[in-house]
DNA sequence: GATAAATAAGATGCTTTTTGTCTTATATCC
DNA sequence: GGATATAAGACAAAAAGCATCTTATTTATC
């Protein structure tokens, strides 16, 4: 019941790349050290991410990372899932058939309400406004 | 960011349990073989459900399990949480010390929001509740 | 007290997920 | 072509999840 380390990792790049510059070339580099991401691990994230349609990957020499949207429209919840999959908190709300008592269970109905609630809450939270609202990140070098 | 099985079978052990008439004594087979728990695998989850206070188990021949407390004072954030731990959603909610941002992180505040959303929506759903919901309980067999 | 019917407790094992790293290849700028 | 990036796939260690096996203990009843 808790956000993977990809997840976080994944959450922190677009977190970074969402306070540079609106439309600008990030090098990965830059991302992992500044969010404290292992290297190589970010690359696999940061693909998860551009399949998802939330980052750019422009390869070559001044290459990097980008956000393929602005960061009003990109949420929390977009970011989690593309990483870590669609949230359902327990297996019979994805899978109707995994469970016999699905139809008439009340349990079910809870966890059907929670996870609502709980991609409403991440769905909510942009990019735009968690950067807007933390004041927080002093880069530690660099950047040119 | 979804319930184990043992979570899950927690859950419909005491839901098993609430749906009985009240005070009785059940044996964990009965339990197993009705909600689909596999029968030694029960054995641990009720004993962390004891430890928690939820179930009070009675050995020895005509043993088995019973309510601890009033199903209308057992919630199912109380079962979950007896099984996998508390819920944190995330690492730095849980240890502030596990992120340096975590001061000033505007994600972290999203993170503890959704976290006191889902524990109060869990909170709330009781088995009493549950149980008179849902009227879904036949039994397979088994009792005399 | 012996027997039968239950649970307790610890060790063990298999599988899946998580969290990466290593290596080789490819793209782009100059 | 060389320097500087990322891509992509294989690999692997560690942790978590999901049980099962075995042996011991408790209790009711005869
Ligand atoms: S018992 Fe209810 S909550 Fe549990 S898996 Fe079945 S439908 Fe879902
Ligand atoms: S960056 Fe923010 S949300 Fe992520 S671990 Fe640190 S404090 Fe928590």
């Amino acid at each position: 019941m808790r956000l993977t380390r990809a997840g976080e990792y994944g959450v922190r790049c677009i977190l970074y790349l969402a306070a540079c510059p609106r439309g600008a070339v990030v090098k990965k580099k830059e991302v992992a050290l500044n969010m404290e991401i292992p290297d190589q691990f970010l690359s696999k994230i940061a693909q998860q991410l551009a399949v998802a349609g939330i980052v750019e990957i422009i390869q070559g020499s001044k290459g990097g990372l980008r956000l393929a949207r602005d960061a009003k429209d990109v949420s929390l919840l977009d970011v989690v899932e593309a990483i870590t999959g669609e949230i359902f908190l327990n297996d019979c709300v994805s899978d109707p058939n995994s469970c016999r008592n699905q139809p008439t269970c009340s349990v079910h109905r809870v966890w059907s309400k929670a996870r609502m609630q709980l991609r409403e809450t991440l769905g909510l939270a942009t990019f735009a406004g968690l950067v807007e609202e933390g004041h927080c990140l002093q880069k530690k070098d660099d950047r040119a």
